[in-house]
Formats: structure tokens, sequence, C-alpha cells
DNA sequence: CGTTGTAGTGGAACGTGGTTCCGCTTCGCA
DNA sequence: TGCGAAGCGGAACCACGTTCCACTACAACG
């Protein structure tokens, strides 16, 4: 937010003209590599899509975490968004939350390997955790309490857990391959039917 | 089971005895290095610990599925026939299956990656699919029908994606990482809780 | 106890992908 | 226009999977 351009703007960390223009570039061919090849699509061809060097690659995205991170910046941030909004617009706070979670599967299965990557406890890929969760997370607890205190799920389910859960299930679910025998969506809503508080006494 | 040793049986294709010993070699170094390394230890390495050439390794087990499968053939089996057991000596069926799981659980949480590659929709990875699965599906499936059939889950819901499920769960639950955050038990726990059947009429 | 066909072996060699490094290019300011 | 430095390209290096084939050593047979 703080580091955009703008005519006004000069931070003290400006950079070249071109330095920008390749960046754009470069998150242009990522989203496109992605989309055709997957989340690790390899690094050279991302590059060659761009038409530069891998150099290039690097010292904007030093690690595949940070391009990602930078390619679905915008879907996860409307994500977020889309929690309290929900909240407001559904009858109830379970409603919403089930909703929320929708969203966030579609967002998961429809990039391939995603999930997948997202859960790796690989070092290089702390960033992932680190922006998408992190900004994620909240929101879901956010919901997971409103829903808690109306009663309507047990309230011993942390968010984070959640959240990883969905994830983790979203794994293997690529269309791209389309194992019509295993349905991401159907298993998240098993897992999300778990959450309702158990028949009160 | 066919092709076992023994003076008389001297089926068509009898291995060479070194081979054999090479064999055994490589199974013991490849659980050494399995958990050392976790299912992904590179091939070398594997062949490094058995002190012989990679040659020899691929000879024997020709994909790395055909390893992980040899390595493990004997839990996998004890897990299936632990199905029907469970059945015989658990008070309901629900409880049996909620054991069984549990036992899946365990073992794929102790095999470091193990439910990763489980996943993956990899090409060389059939043969994972093939024999772990196909082998535990069947048994997950009787447990399932019989607590259906007992009215205590409900009944729509097909063992493979439930093994699916609770399989992706256990990924990134390597104890070698420990993210007290993140409990697959807890998890698979919200999931099977999600089986039960909604409070009938 | 040789001889010999061949199953079995070892490891060099090749392909692929990630990552680094450094000489050259180009920008943008004076 | 000149110049310092930010930025660029891609060769080079490493790690790993996988293949291939000259060589070894087992075991069947004379």
């Amino acid at each position: 937010m703080a580091v955009e351009d703008g005519p006004g703007g000069r931070a003290a960390t400006r950079k070249r003209a071109d330095a920008r223009r390749n960046e754009r570039t470069l998150l242009d061919a990522a989203a496109a590599a992605f989309v055709a090849s997957g989340v690790d699509a390899p690094m050279r061809e991302i590059a060659a899509r761009a038409g530069v060097g891998v150099g290039t690659l690097y010292r904007h995205f030093p690690t595949r975490a940070d391009l990602i991170v930078a390619v679905y910046r915008h879907q996860v941030e409307a994500c977020a968004e889309a929690g309290p909004a929900l909240l407001a617009s559904s009858a109830t706070p379970g409603a919403a939350l089930e909703r929320w979670i929708d969203l966030f599967v579609d967002f998961l299965v429809t990039k391939h390997g995603l999930a997948a990557v997202l859960q790796s406890d690989d070092a290089g890929f702390r960033a992932l955790h680190a922006h998408f969760l992190d900004r994620l997370v909240p929101v879901c607890a956010r919901l997971l309490d409103a829903a808690a205190e109306a009663g309507e799920i047990r309230p011993d389910v942390a968010a984070y857990e959640l959240m990883r859960g969905v994830g983790n299930l979203c794994v293997g679910d690529g269309s791209e391959f389309g194992d019509p025998r295993y349905d991401a969506r159907r298993v998240v809503a098993l897992l999300v039917a778990g959450l309702r508080r158990p028949a009160p006494p």
C-alpha cells in the first residue's frame, strides 16, 4: 500500500522504470505459466515467457513463494474482504461461514497444485503461509467466533487448523486431472458438517 | 506368496541368490533412509546405504513407488487385517470405524511425506494408489457399510473419498516438524464427526 | 573342477530444474 | 553528454532422477 507509484510518492526506494515494467511482465508471464503448468512451472519457462533472463526473475522474486504470493495477492485479498461482507449479508453466521469456505475452496481448486504447495513445510514456502494464512485466518476466526456465539457450531475449533484442513482437502482435486471419485467440495462439506454442535441436551 | 524360496519351490522365475540378498539389503536401506529423510530420500543415498550402485536399485524397484510399496507392504497389510478384527471386537460398527481410521492416521503420520506422495497425481505414483488404496478401500467400505446399516452414520459417503480425505488431512503433520497448531488427528476427528447421521426425525 | 551362458551389477553419462554470479547494458540524474 | 549504479542476461554450477552398457560372478553342466 505505502509502496506504490504515483507522481508525488517518490519513496526512498524508487525503482527504475524498466525494472517496474519487467516486474509486471513477469507477473503476467507467471500467471499464464501457472494456469498452463501449475504453480510449479519451471522458472526458466516463466522467464522465457516474459522474454527475460532467469536472473531477472530471481532479482524480482527471490523465491517461488514470493512469485506465487504476488500473482495471487489480489484474489486472496478479495477472499479476505468477502468474509465480513458475507457475515453481514447472510441469514446466519453459520451460513456465512459455509459460503466463505466455498469461496476459499474455489480459489484453491482452480489453481493447479497451489493447495499442495501451500501445505509444504519446506523452508522456502514459509512466505506462503505468512501471506496467505496470516491474511485469511483472522477472517475465518471472525466467522467461526460468530457462528460459535450463535450456537451453530462447537466453539473449540481453531481457525488455523480449519484452514489448513480445508486446504489439505483441496490437494489433488485439480480440475486438470478430474478424478471423479474425489471431489474436494464434498469432503470439505463433510468436514464443515463436523463443526456442527453436537445435539444440545 | 507363490514367489517365495524353499528347497522344493523352483518356480520358473527363480532369482539368483545374490540378487535376493541385494533386494533385502535395499529394502532395509530404504526403510532407514525413509525414516531419516522421508519417502523422497535421494535414490543415490538409498543405493549408497545399501552399498550397491543405483543401477541395482532401479533393477529391483523400477520406480520409487515400487520401493515405497515394498517397504510398507507389511504395515498396510496389518492395517487391512485390523478392519474386520475391529468390527468384531468393538461395541458398535461406528466405534470400529473410528478406531480403524485412527490406525490409518497413525500409519500415515509416522511416515514422513508418505501422505503427500500418496495424493500425488503424478503418473509414476499410480502404483501407490493401486497397492495402498486398492487394498484399504474395501476394508473401509465394509466398516462404512456396517456403520451405515446400524444407522450411526449417513449412508452416502464413498470409502474411496473418505480415505483420500483422511490421507490428505495427514499431509504436513510429520512429527519431524511438529507444528502444534495443526494436529491431523483432531481434524480427522472433525471429519469423522461430519459422517454422523443428521439427527433422525 | 573347469567352462560358459547369462542374470545381475556398478557407476558414468545424460536430461531437467533450481539457483548463483558476474560482465555488460541501460537508465536517469547532473 | 557523461557517468555511477541499478538492472539485465544467461552461462555455469549443483542436485537429483533415470538410462545404458561393459563388466562380474553365479550356477548349471560337462
